[in-house]
DNA sequence: ACCTGAACACCGTTCAAGT
DNA sequence: ACCTGAACACCGTTCAAGT
């Protein structure tokens, strides 16, 4: 039974009026900074800032800094959505690109973010929700539970890996001065994409169509989901 | 013709005697910090200690902290020992598997620099040489040279996307007290190994054999290496 | 010309002191 | 009981001042 609240100290019990419940805010807030700001941006004390609180006042709330990055990666993985349709009707192999494009699409929605998956692999409730989802989905394909497991694992690291490396973007200078942070020496042409240089996008779909192609052969073909009568 | 100082301001032209060149030394013992005592331990401060030297010295051989990280970065990518005889005698899947298992190798052996490795993508002259290498090698065994360059951009992300997730150690404690910042909080339970969690080198060693059974299936079979008379 | 101590503007984290 | 200003021990980076 997993808790909701990621690494919370004690959100007390929600009150039915007052405040929300200041530990969602908190997250939702910290990754509004990720997002507009840069994950460099993201400190306790400007988080403190933005909620006209104290740095003091947040470890209240999380135990760490550290805490803090993993409710927020968390909090991303929240609105990974998955089509239950794809998920339950189609084939395994449609079933599988299916999670490692939404993961990816919102680690792409949240480009930002990717400085953050590299504290730890993420085991948020909302990471352990999906794992358990795909598992599920993979096993009444007829995976057997280590070959599930083995697949995901592998699957999620690669999704990982490639939104780990998002490239920072220019972060939109927001409207108070402090951009200072993007400074423009960064975007020196030392790197500029060598000639031939691909999309990072495009790569990971490569990588990931690759490996479903190699996992249909040693499984059964995907492609016939309603003729296994013929076994 | 890449220069051989990645981001150096001015190595002057190396004397014939003299301290052999700063730049290397100063690299190397940035590279120590790190596979001693983590990557976070690696602060100019800390740099210009064990060079018994100041900051603002740092400052003429490297223009930034980010610098001298690429710096650090390709040190390491120059340690990559590729096999002649796999990389031109074999099928391309088993030289490409190797260049793959190289890679992965030597960051493993450099485990502490995980983290540095989000900073961009490699591209100091050593990790472009070993792409130059590989694409050479790639396109001898008839790979077009668009389906080489995604082939191996794919694949060394993929080494990349899990070289940086390797699970931080608990650094060995150096001879100094100065391991406070391996604070045994971290290593909480959290996150401890779900049941069923996966070794990150058999998921990388999957995930790269999909990878390659997948590429199979769309190039002529590479276990045919000397019956190619047959077209 | 080369090096560097000391400063500047930041961090995460803690704690005595306020309400 | 809850919050917080101010401190502490750090950062990267710069620059006036030394040699």
């Amino acid at each position: 039974m997993p808790t909701a609240s990621p690494d919370a100290r004690s959100t007390s019990d929600r009150g039915p009026g007052r405040p929300p419940v200041p530990l969602e805010r908190i997250v939702s807030a910290a990754l509004r900074i990720v997002d507009e700001e840069g994950a460099e941006a993201l400190t306790l004390r400007s988080l403190a800032a933005r909620l006209k609180g104290s740095t003091a006042t947040l470890y209240r709330h999380f135990s760490d800094r550290a805490a803090l990055i993993r409710a927020v990666v968390d909090q991303v993985f929240g609105e990974v959505e998955l089509d239950e349709t794809l998920l339950t009707q189609a084939t395994w192999d449609v079933s599988l690109r299916h999670v490692a494009e939404a993961m990816f699409a919102t680690l792409q929605a949240h480009r930002n973010v990717a400085p953050l998956l590299l504290a730890d692999f993420p085991s948020g409730p909302h990471a352990v929700g999906l794992r358990e989802r795909t598992l599920e989905v993979l096993q009444q394909r007829g995976f057997e539970p280590d070959e599930a497991l083995l697949t995901y694992a592998t699957l999620a690291r690669h999704v990982l890996g490639f939104g780990m490396q998002v490239p920072r973007q220019a972060s939109l200078a927001g409207p108070g001065g402090a951009a200072s942070s993007v400074d423009p020496t960064t975007a020196r042409g030392s790197t500029a994409r060598p000639p031939g240089s691909i999309d990072l996008v495009e790569e990971f779909r490569y990588g990931l169509t690759l490996m479903i192609e190699g996992l249909s052969n040693r499984h059964e073909s995907p492609r016939s989901n309603h003729d296994d009568q013929a076994l």
